[in-house]
DNA sequence: CCGTATCCGATCCGATACTG
DNA sequence: CAGTATCGGATCGGATACGG
């Protein structure tokens, strides 16, 4: 899972960075701040510990997060997006929220986000 | 393949249209227009006709995009972004280019971008 | 030129059990 | 609380052949 070197266009590699399921979600939920794993499973609708663990550890690996461990017991780890590249991917992933909102809200879907409350975002 | 009606997020629903390998860079070439699909396998590195017709197929139920047929020999097909819901995609795919860009010019393939003449998208 | 069908390996992802 | 290991079903995606 390491960063090929040949890449025949930017897309390709944006995609290998956020690919799956879960990636754009979690990098969402991280946009506030620094989460714990878990806070971030309670957030996060249906994803179990170990598929968090591992996107996260993906994630890492590409520099768009990183991570503080405090020593002792209990353990707490918290996840947090990097400055440059977290940041960055973050500005992808907030547009593509809002395009959600929209196309859920065009597609019979507007209960949903009512329920949530959910609102577009500033960009 | 259908939209299903129990999304519990924004995002989710958009990893459904756009996931999967090759989608973002299909919605990138038909940026500024219609196209073939021969044209379109001609601009995509190393994707199979079969691929190509799949998930321009994907795209079209999800509104995306749509067809142009021209009928009589040769037969000529053009497929172009949707007004609403393609060009809305399109910002999203836009800027995951331009984020892209960033990442391969800070990880040692700045040499990928200038021999290909890639430039940041105007957002 | 466009589109469909099939086969098959690679990968994704969920469930579950176990460790420090 | 955080993290690892394993197993199996589902899905993805490449190759290839055939049909309108």
């Amino acid at each position: 899972m390491k960063l090929r070197k040949d890449y025949t266009c930017p897309l390709e590699i944006v995609h290998d960075i956020i690919k799956g399921k879960w990636k754009p979600i979690i990098l969402f939920q991280l946009k506030d701040g620094a989460k714990s794993l878990s806070q971030l499973q309670k957030e996060i609708n249906g994803i179990t510990q170990k598929m968090l663990i591992e996107q996260l550890s993906e994630l890492k690996q590409y520099g768009i997060i990183s991570k503080n461990k405090a020593l002792g017991y209990p353990l707490h780890v918290e996840y947090f997006l990097t400055e440059d590249k977290g940041q960055q991917m973050l500005k992808a992933i907030r547009i593509m929220q809002n395009v959600g909102i929209d196309y859920m809200n065009e597609n019979g879907m507007e209960d949903i986000i009512k329920a949530k409350g959910i609102k577009k975002l500033e960009i």
